[in-house]
DNA sequence: ATTATCTATAGATCTATAGATAATGC
DNA sequence: ATTATCTATAGATCTATAGATAATGC
């Protein structure tokens, strides 16, 4: 059977899971939220070690191809989740387009906040050119990959109009990042109300007739 | 008479222009490219004299209180031709808010690209408590304030719903940062496209029977 | 023996300062 | 005198390596 989805990704990847320490497991979990927070450049591995309570060099020990290593491995574990969280949130929910999208969201609200464009934007040119490609395809694949199939599911059941899931994957997601940055500014609304504009807004527009 | 429009910025910062030199201005271009591509962090006052083809340390005659206020005239001026452009471009524009926005989106294409998010994101917390607000509060008056008026103006010719013109800013504005991150990815389709998708998407949505 | 840290440090790089130099303008 | 550059360098900081140390597991 031919190769369809452009963002499977095999399984094998998936599956030989390094038996991770939990040493490492917390250099991982405090690296994202650094990393999340700033973007690669403006964190040094001396700020992650301060923030783990260790010395700089001691994390060589977990990663010894160095920061980028370690960038790259924090992407693709967020990437992963976010994946499995997604697609979770998907089949637990109600087969209509606007809960999908609504549960898709209460999943993103659920994690610590992601700025996907952002991070794609300013941190994947200064990788190198493998680690730039491979972080590329993970998150593609994470991100993309279920929104994608939930926008041709709704097309199917006649619920939207879809030219190209991709590009609409691509919005939403937009507005998601657009979501998370708001709130990290004076935020006035609670994150709910500003989930449900965006979604009502992806559904029906602001037109006043086409509501 | 009080103050409404909390975008409202003094004309006097406009006004008073402190003659730029043509060799100041020609590290203001170059230093806005550099920036805008990869972020603050990421570019070191070497990269920027490198593009150049000066040394680092001749940078200090034109910035003498160093890279933070080199950043933060690029990004001051960088807002302020944008509310420029924006403002000009919707003027010119029919008084229809989906004319507006194309030619907002137009104006936006014909600039270097600015990831708005990820910048605000990314390098605002990198900077002094001070260079961080000043930041903000132009970001905020050149691309929201525009865009508020358009939809307000919107509103009062029944073309909208506008419960909140504000977010509905914040989420155009996503939806172009999104579209500039799409353009720099291998791209299939053309700007245009991308922008009509995205203005119709907020205009109607991609339920069906509103169309 | 393995795991997880540490100290010490090399070598590179970054920001910023001091002072010199050359060209142009008055 | 002003403008715009330069060389040289101080001082801080960053990544990465080498090798020691201490605790736990077999």
């Amino acid at each position: 059977m031919k190769q369809i989805d452009p963002y499977f990704v095999e399984p094998r990847e998936l599956v030989a899971e390094p038996e991770i320490s939990d040493a490492k497991q917390r250099v991982l979990e405090t690296a994202e939220r650094l990393f999340m927070e700033k973007g690669y450049a403006a964190i040094t591995l001396r700020d992650l070690a301060e923030a783990l309570g260790i010395r700089q060099a001691s994390l060589y020990y977990h990663f010894p191809a160095g920061k980028e290593q370690l960038y790259i491995e924090v992407v693709t574990r967020v990437f992963e989740r976010h994946r499995a969280g997604m697609e979770a949130a998907i089949k637990a929910a109600p087969p209509r387009l606007r809960d999908g999208l609504l549960a898709v969201a209460a999943w993103l609200g659920s994690q610590p906040a992601v700025n996907f464009l952002g991070m794609m934007h300013a941190d994947l040119p200064v990788l190198s050119r493998e680690g730039a490609q491979r972080v590329s395809r993970t998150a593609y694949a994470a991100m993309f990959g279920p929104l994608r199939k939930l926008f041709l599911a709704a097309q199917a059941r006649g619920e939207a109009r879809v030219d190209n899931p991709d590009l609409l994957a691509g919005f939403f997601i937009s507005l998601m990042d657009g979501i998370t940055f708001s709130l990290t500014q004076q935020s006035h609304l609670p994150r709910q109300v500003l989930v449900e504009t965006a979604v009502d807004l992806l559904l029906h527009g602001i037109t006043p007739q086409s509501q």
